[in-house]
DNA sequence: CGCTTCAAAGCC
DNA sequence: GCTTTGAAGCGT
């Protein structure tokens, strides 16, 4: 057996928008394996690549690899991953590989922290700020090593002070080892207490997560059943066999309070990943997930794309959250990417919701995937009571939103101590401006959609393109002073409204152009779980898996907003937001109750709330998809033409649509239901243009009954149709549906 | 004829 | 994605 030679040539994977790996020569010397990184000259510049496979002949006249980075290889299983996704949603490699390595070539510049001990006598002028440094220093432990901004702060004082002891020789400065890691997550931490029926799906989880295979199962639980303690078994037992834990969540319900739960359980937090986490500690943590010394993540979506060293469960929490659908650069649906990750990981995966997507559902009862059931609330606690308030018959007072029967079960839950939510999934104050004097309309200059009125801001915002003005004090049409009027509720509105019936109840409004961030609404969330707030006013977001354990009354403020949009996935979204938002009530000890104001108590969706007959709405609905041929059942894709110029991007949508009608032989610019063979495109007339980060986005569906199909055809529509040019750019987006 | 601007074409 | 390149636009 004679020993494999060393690789001459690599092919090289560049995170830039290039699907082809490159081949360099490896100089002699360096030996090279795929998965290792390295900086290799392109074009004029260098930069950091992957090798992607690595041969033993030829390749005289190539470049040569300038160096090896001494980091953990890319595994296998992710670089098949990042392959398959890009294969997947059309786009080039080297933009996967891209959002696997941000984080590393961040690692490099991870500056060293300096921390501080005493190291001569006292300073000859003493002051009272310095005395405070030294009595710190002096009561901290035998090496009284601290970082300059942690002694600053606890001897309360600003960092210039240590600077000066530091000249005067009374301190020194020395490097810093980086923070030991916490110590794992400990799965016999705490004395675990589930009810029969979780303890029952604990135990065929953790069943799966010790299997070393891959396989999915979906989680359904009503709210408040427990889905988060049944699935953290399934993490007790990927810890106790040794493998690593992926907790996927949306962005918002990255909470502290999520945190603290794990760390109640396992007795430390998960390490974090996400947008609002330093650049130091993600390097750390890239590093100790590398190494496989951090064994249990919990992250956004991009966590996705970490390197494991053994990844042995990935959960998804929220599983049908729309959130996980990432829209710029590469566009993909991060529960269907987990899915594929855990195939390639030979790990299992764990969806978890109270309202799964159609697609989910499809897959589970069709036994692809694993199904368990939590069909009651936690230690006997029971659902909100549910009720509609028919708005034909109990309507508020004229310009009010709030029926006499809401505000009558406000009043008692705040008299009551407790809490109550008013969901309204509109943001601002009102969602249409008129003048009384001309009728005249604020629409957007840009986009004709209605200015949506925002009073806390003083300006008119357009929620499709983000174009914003101040509000005027005269119509600009007939000039007339002081007769603009709004019209209909946004959630500003209806705090107002809170405010004029009870104006003792502390409020909040929550949406999500509320000014700082998501780090802010963190806190905003964990407030209100503490109890600061009496009645919150919130947009979708407070649907969002969070515990607030002393909110009773849950009110839908319009139900019916959503319902008539036009998107095929309507019925299915509203059911879910609404069922998430009744949800939240009677988390804690005392009972819940929800309200639901609405025109049509008796469609489908409302019919399914009220009586919770969920079986018979998913029933309806999934047959509804397979009739209309949408995913599940068929394939729906997006073709995502966005530029900075609305025109441009319109135009060239259109473009591109003729360009589609064309390769279906059929007739431009018609719903091509019956011209079209086997693909059918929604043209421009149903897309909606919306405006993302300054930049105009118009989206063309293509709707076709297999896999293989549609990716051949938006292959060649990109190939054979019109080229973008200049800030033009095009993506594509394909809907969640079966791939396995 | 030079200087600026902007889109297109490579990058191994 | 970034850098180079070359053609078009504009002014002297």
């Amino acid at each position: 057996m004679t020993a494999e030679p060393p690789p001459t040539v690599v092919d090289v994977l560049i995170p830039v928008a290039v699907d082809t790996a490159y081949s360099y020569r490896v100089p002699k010397g360096l030996a090279l394996a795929p998965g290792d990184f390295v900086v290799v000259p392109l074009g004029t510049r260098q930069t950091l690549g992957v090798v992607w496979e690595a041969r033993s002949a030829g390749g005289d006249n190539l470049k040569q690899v300038v160096s090896r980075e001494d980091w953990p290889p890319v595994r296998e299983p992710l670089r098949r991953f990042v392959d398959w996704l890009a294969a997947w949603t059309l786009s080039p490699r080297g933009m996967v590989l891209r959002m696997a390595v941000r984080a590393p070539e961040f690692a490099g510049a991870e500056p060293v922290r300096i921390g501080l001990r005493r190291a001569g006598p006292p300073p000859t002028r003493m002051t009272p700020a310095r005395l405070r440094v030294m009595t710190v220093l002096d009561s901290a432990e035998a090496e009284a090593v601290t970082s300059k901004k942690a002694l600053a702060e606890a001897a309360n004082c600003s960092a210039g002070v240590i600077d000066g002891l530091v000249d005067e020789g009374t301190l020194e400065t020395v490097a810093l080892p980086p923070d030991p890691l916490p110590p794992p997550p400990d799965p016999d931490a705490t004395a675990v207490v589930l009810d029969p029926a979780q303890a029952e799906a604990a135990a065929a989880l953790a069943a799966r997560a010790a299997e070393r295979r891959f396989t999915v199962s979906l989680l359904e639980g009503v709210t408040g059943s427990g889905k988060t303690e049944t699935y953290f078994e399934a993490v007790a037992s990927a810890l106790r066999s040794g493998r690593q834990t992926l907790i996927l969540l949306p962005e918002i319900a990255l909470t502290a309070q999520f945190l603290d739960r794990f760390a109640e359980r396992f007795g430390v937090r998960p390490a974090e990943w996400h947008s609002g986490v330093s650049v130091r500690r993600r390097a750390r943590a890239w590093s100790g997930i590398a190494s496989g010394e951090i064994k249990v993540v919990a992250g956004a979506r991009s966590s996705l794309f970490l390197p494991f060293a053994d990844l042995g469960l990935i959960v998804v929490d929220e599983e049908h959250e729309a959130a996980y659908k990432q829209d710029d650069g590469v566009s993909y649906h991060a529960r269907d990417m987990a899915v594929m990750r855990g195939r390639f990981e030979e790990a299992a995966v764990v969806l978890a919701s109270a309202t799964p997507s159609l697609e989910t559902r499809v897959n589970a009862e069709t036994g692809r995937y694993g199904h368990l059931r939590l069909a009651s609330r936690y230690a006997g606690r029971s659902m909100p009571a549910l009720a509609a308030v028919d708005m034909r018959r109990d309507a508020p007072p004229r310009g009010r939103w709030i029926s006499p029967p809401l505000a009558a079960a406000i009043a008692d839950t705040v008299a009551d101590g407790k809490q109550a939510l008013l969901f309204l999934n509109r943001r601002g104050y009102a969602p249409l401006t008129l003048c009384r004097s001309c009728g005249h309309r604020f629409t957007c200059g840009q986009c004709s959609a209605w200015m949506v009125d925002h009073r806390f801001r003083g300006a008119l915002v357009c929620h499709l393109c983000g174009y914003m003005e101040r509000k005027p004090d005269h119509c600009p049409h007939c000039g007339e002073v002081d007769a603009l009027v709004a019209c209909g509720p946004g959630v500003e509105r209806i705090a107002e409204e809170v405010a004029t019936l009870f104006p003792d109840a502390r409020r909040l409004v929550l949406s999500s152009d509320m000014p700082g961030g998501t780090e802010r609404l963190r806190q905003e969330l964990d407030g209100i779980a503490r109890g600061e707030v009496d009645v919150v006013v919130g947009t979708q977001l407070v649907a969002k898996g969070h515990n607030f354990p002393n909110l009773t009354l849950a009110a839908i403020v319009d139900a019916d907003v959503g319902l008539a949009n036009g998107d095929p996935r309507a019925a299915e979204r509203t059911f879910q937001l609404l069922q998430q938002v009744t949800g939240r009530a009677g988390r804690g000890e005392a009972p819940g109750r929800a309200l639901i104001q609405t025109y049509q108590p008796d469609h489908p969706v409302m019919r399914a709330l009220l009586t919770g007959d969920v079986e018979r709405f998913y029933r309806t609905e999934i047959d509804a998809r397979q009739r209309a041929g949408l995913p599940p059942f068929g394939r729906l894709a997006g073709l995502i033409v966005s530029a900075t110029d609305r025109h441009a991007a319109e135009t060239h949508a259109r473009a591109l649509a003729r360009a589609a009608y064309a390769a279906t032989g059929g007739d431009p610019l018609a719903r091509a239901a019956d011209a079209a063979p086997s693909i059918e495109v929604f043209g421009p007339a149903e897309a909606p243009i919306a405006m993302i980060r300054g930049r105009y986005r118009f989206r063309l569906l293509v709707k076709a009954p297999r896999s293989a199909d549609l990716q051949g055809f938006l292959r060649r529509i990109l190939a054979e149709g019109p080229k973008p040019t200049g800030s033009l750019r095009v993506a594509v987006d394909v809907e969640p549906q079966s791939f396995l």
